[in-house]
DNA sequence: GTCTATACTTCGATAGAC
DNA sequence: GTCTATCGAAGTATAGAC
């Protein structure tokens, strides 16, 4: 009989948190609980739980699920947003901003464990619990990026390859890496082939196949 | 009010379907439920409404909303295999496998639009949903592509790539692009930026990339 | 601000007539 | 094989005491 509504295991007694630390719980256990199951999957008793408070004290605070999510997307993507308006108006060369900007995206991914999950899912999902600002943030990364490359071939750097489908071969490929991880953590079933890649391996070989897909001449 | 447990709108009277038939309309609108929502976020009674089922013989074909889901990926997984297997054991150089690669791969996607968004939320959710059988069969696509890597750098056609994060850099832009043109419709906010890319223009693409990436001499 | 208890809804699944 | 009706579990959200 599991008919416990609330945290599992006895209820510690906490020195009252100071202002500001429960939503910083409730974030945290948010961009768990919606990585590791979506948006539908994930269940506000269980973010609750693992934030250590109380589910009435969650609405208190955001008001809903739907706004619990947005606040842990925007918050992702804002961090991305940030760093990619960032490095498009850094100096350097067109190949040393795009090797930052992987570097980058890399570096969040790893820092924040449920980005690349988070987005594969909203993705391919059509976007669908997004609001316009969030998508508005997520098309200014490819904005940044965009500039990177179309900078780079006016300058001679790169070929003409067309930018959008330049960003829908780099990007992707991040946020699948990050989320391989969980997938080979699933399985016991899978040796050798799947064995581990180390995240500087994998900036390397980004950078190495961006270099081989907007070299010029053939 | 809406407490319609069942299809919407007037019940047409069937001429009795055909055995089999059945069963093909469940899976159809299951592919698409699926696709639209995830496992999680999909629904039984929409599935079966969508079908122009009862709710109760989708349960008599099926057993389950998991064995359904299974069914489902098995047969996209399945036909994705098969088709790896054959190129790579077809003759050639390893250049023209991976570009046949990469059109049958987009073909198979366009024909069936709901292959990308499941397969990426099955990935983001590290496999969840998958039995031991399916998750071989996905391996083994991988296993087929890697063939034809090894084969190529080993011919010296090919750069010393790792073929796995080839893989991993190949595959999931191609999922990402159909799942993308979902988002696109999803909003009326993104213009100019992000207008179509052709499926012709995109193979074209992601072939040269795949030259460029691996070839020799830098 | 915090917590317990519970209202209200939806969903997956099935019983049982035909 | 097919259908209607409904069950029981689980989910989001809130009322109301403190």
């Amino acid at each position: 009989m599991r008919r416990r509504s609330q945290a599992a295991g006895p209820r510690r007694r906490r020195a009252s948190r100071r202002p500001g630390d429960t939503q910083a719980a409730v974030l945290t256990a948010a961009m768990n609980e919606f990585a590791e199951r979506g948006y539908e999957g994930a269940r506000v008793d269980r973010i609750a739980a693992g934030a250590g408070v109380n589910k009435a004290m969650l609405y208190y605070h955001f008001g809903s699920k739907q706004r619990l999510y947005l606040a842990v997307v925007r918050d992702m993507v804002g961090t991305i947003a940030a760093r990619a308006r960032q490095i498009a108006d850094s100096s350097g060369t067109a190949q040393e901003r795009l090797d930052a900007w992987v570097g980058a995206v890399v570096e969040e991914a790893a820092a924040r464990p449920w980005f690349p999950p988070i987005m594969l899912r909203e993705l391919a999902s059509g976007a669908r619990h997004l609001d316009a600002e969030t998508f508005g943030l997520l098309n200014s990364v490819f904005g940044a990026v965009r500039e990177v490359i179309v900078h780079g071939q006016e300058r001679g750097e790169f070929r003409k390859a067309d930018p959008l489908l330049t960003y829908l071969t780099i990007m992707p490929p991040i946020l699948l890496f990050f989320a391989r991880e969980r997938v080979r953590a699933a399985s016991r079933l899978v040796r050798g082939i799947a064995a581990p890649r180390s995240r500087q391996q994998f900036i390397e070989h980004m950078q190495a196949s961006m270099r081989g897909m907007l070299r010029k001449d053939p």
